[in-house]
Order: C-alpha cells, then structure tokens, then sequence
DNA sequence: AAGTGGTCTAGACCACATA
DNA sequence: ATGTGGTCTAGACCACTTC
C-alpha cells in the first residue's frame, strides 16, 4: 500500500505519460516545481526524475528542462537462461551428453568464433526427459579461461559452469531461423530441413573473446520470450 | 577523463567483479567503509551501489551487506526497430504494401490476439529494394487505439504508426522458427517449408491490449541481434 | 547572463534481517 | 539487540545550455 516519495513521484508522472495526458514532448514540471508540489526535497524529485530517464520516458536537458520522450524502437530484455533451469522449470528432467572435447592450438577455431589462440571446442545435446531438444557447439578461449582445461564437461554443460566462473563484460546474440542440416537432424531426431531456430551467443571479456556458442533448436520445440516493462 | 565519484566507485568496484579479483559471493566493504575511503558521504557509496545492484553485479542484503551477485541467466537487449529504420541502415529502400484492412466486430479477431471488443486487422507485406522480406499480421484494439479508426495504413506501416501514438506500458514477444506455408511462402517468394522466423509481439496497455502483431521474415533474410553490457 | 539539471554533503531516521 | 542498507533532507556548488 505504503510506498516510498520516490515511487509515488515516477508512479504519478509515468501514469501520466501512459494515459496520453501528458503526450512526447511535453514540458514536465521543473524539479523546484514539483519538490515544491510535494514538499520534499529536491535530490528526491532528482531521483525519481533519473531513473525516469534511464527507463526512456522522459529526456532531460539542461537549461530547458525534462521532457517526454518520444518512442524510437521497441526493446525488450530477452532472458537467455541455462538451459538446465529451462527444463527444470517445466518439471522436465534434464540431461547433457557430451560429443566432443578437443584442444585447439592457436589458429585451430573456426573464424566465426573470434579466437584467435588456443581454444577448448566442445560439442554435445541437451536431452529434455530423453528427448533432444538441442546441439550446442562451444569454443573457448584458453587464455582467457585458464580453468577450463581441467574441466571435462561429461556431466556439466559448458553453459553452466561458466555462468558460475567466468566474468563477462560483453556479450552479443544472434538469433536466426535455419533448416537442420542432415546430420543436425540426425542428432536432435528429425527431418532434415526441419525448421530450427539457431542462438548464437558471443561473449566478451574487455576486449577478449571469451567463448562462442551455437545452439540449434528443432523449431516446435523452444522458443524464446522477451518482456518489457518500461519503469 | 575526468568522472563523477559516483562512476569512480562503480568502475572501481566493477573492475575488481570482472577480473575476478572479487568471484561471486565476496561481500563487498560496507557503505560506511567505503564512505571512509573514498573519504566521501554515505550517500554517494549507496548510489553507487545501487547501481550496480541494478544492473546485476552485486546483491544488497541488509544487515548482511553486498556481495557479488551469482549471474543466474544471461539477459540481453533485444531492439525491435521499426522495419523501416532496419532497411535505412543498410541502404535499401522500404516499402509497405497493404494487403487486408478490415474493421472486426467484438469477438472476430483469433484468440491468440487477446482481444475481446472490436478491432481493427491489417495485414501487408514488407519490402527492401523490392524483394519482399517480412509479411506482417496485426490486430489493434479498437477500444485501446480509438484513434486507429481513421487510418487506412495503405502507406504507413502500422508499427510505425503506434509506435508514435500509443503509449504502452508492456509488451511480449514471442520468437520462433517455423515452416512458411504455402500460402506465406507465395507472398515472400520463396519456397513452402523454408525455414522462417517468427517473430509475435503483444502490447499492453495497464491491463487492456492494444495490439498483437506477427511477422514472419525469411530465414535467410533477417535476424535479430541482442547486445548487452551489465553497468 | 540566467537558470536548469548533475552531483555531492553531513547529517538523520527507519525497516528489516541477522546474530 | 544490533547493524546494515533504504530513504530522505536542506543545503551547496558546478557545468552546461539556452536565452
């Protein structure tokens, strides 16, 4: 029931952008103004005011003031989750199975992966109650995870052991519609040409590249939900 | 060169999490210790640590103190821009052509839209140096969108069009791979059973929807591209 | 030149989770 | 019971932008 000023403060101003009184370009009162209005202090209206803007519903200018924005693009946080917790959260049991684990010398990983030097390359199927329902193949860079060498991967995906250890500073995903190739199809048990939604993850450390992954999904079998609330 | 303290305390301490100085777990320094540090007010250390708080780095727990946040999914921001800003930026010319405009009365658009009243469908075909690469169907609330009425949409895109009328204050998407049928296939020029991506999007106004919309790209013709950094 | 937002201070009190 | 983060205040000075 109870909130804070500064809820109550975006609350009020974000309710007012939503019901279209106060359309983009609107002047919002200045920060002395509503401090006033509401008998605080300004660093509160300030508060409110930032995250405001940091959410993308008003622009500030100094000077001039604070404005409405005007909308440019639809964004949305997309929630790449482990792909264990996935399974789990559906009440299916999970399973990794291994392919392939291989050192690379410098030069070895493919170019779409952005290592340059030594690299781990893993492949292997996740498994949702014994049904494949994705192949991953992942290089990792050595030298910028040294842990990884003792890791066999056998029984934990790559995914997850790295979400827990390594610090990432960037990553950047790319989201495709493809068809299975035939021995794509073989391994996750349909049709070649079989739609299926391809997830490629790059992920970089400074300017490091850390790891690459490629997830296949046979495209009946997953798909990807993005939300958004501005706030 | 120069930075506000604010942002100092932030790198400092985000530098420290992504080298692995500090793994996941280590209880940051309290407020006061930090304050003292930096030989600055309490107030300026929580703002700080908001941030980062915010952003996922570290957790906040009272009596308990801050510790370095156990990354649990990856996230990233998905921008769905405007088709016509995507064939801008690379040079192509757009074109939009309408292919269905009809007004529904309560109860004739397909559940999947969510809407109950009356509504208005449209539906058209995108186009980059005249090769069509998106087909697009869309239902508007007509409760929600009064406004939309009086619109015909034959040479503006819908999406172009809310975009800068209708505040929103959620939206989902769902996105997939599927298999174009024949008669999608038709309108995009290409082959039944290629390999396409789904993209649907629903939008809410508090709790009423204001429109669903489906576009199905080409495989080989589009994908989404998701950048993240955590700060 | 004037006035806005941007940042910071040195307090203060509170709520809440922990010990 | 204690000590942390959470919030807020009443000032202050600065930087930038527009007038």
């Amino acid at each position: 029931m109870t909130a804070t000023l500064d809820q109550r403060i975006r609350g009020d101003i974000s309710a007012r952008i939503q019901s279209g009184e106060w359309p983009p370009g609107t002047r919002i009162p200045y920060e002395t103004e509503l401090a006033a209005h509401y008998g605080c202090a300004r660093a509160t209206v300030s508060k409110a005011m930032e995250t405001l803007a940091r959410a993308g519903l008003i622009e500030r200018r100094r000077k001039a003031g604070s404005f409405v924005a005007r909308p440019h693009s639809q964004s949305a946080v997309l929630e790449v989750p482990d792909l264990a917790s996935v399974a789990a959260a559906k009440g299916e049991t999970y399973r990794w199975q291994r392919t392939r684990r291989a050192a690379l010398a410098a030069g070895e990983a493919p170019d779409i992966a952005g290592i340059a030097g030594a690299a781990l390359a893993v492949e292997g199927v996740h498994f949702a109650d014994d049904l494949p329902f994705a192949i991953e193949e992942r290089w990792i860079s050595l030298a910028a995870v040294p842990g990884c060498a003792d890791e066999d991967f056998a029984d934990t995906a790559p995914g997850t052991w790295l979400l827990g250890h390594v610090p990432w500073t960037h990553a950047r995903h790319r989201i495709r519609a493809v068809a299975a190739s035939a021995a794509e199809a073989r391994r996750l048990a349909i049709r070649p040409g079989t739609a299926c939604l391809s997830l490629e993850r790059w992920t970089w450390r400074a300017r490091d590249y850390v790891t690459y992954v490629r997830q296949l999904f046979p495209g009946d079998r997953h798909d990807l939900i993005a939300d958004f609330d501005p706030s």
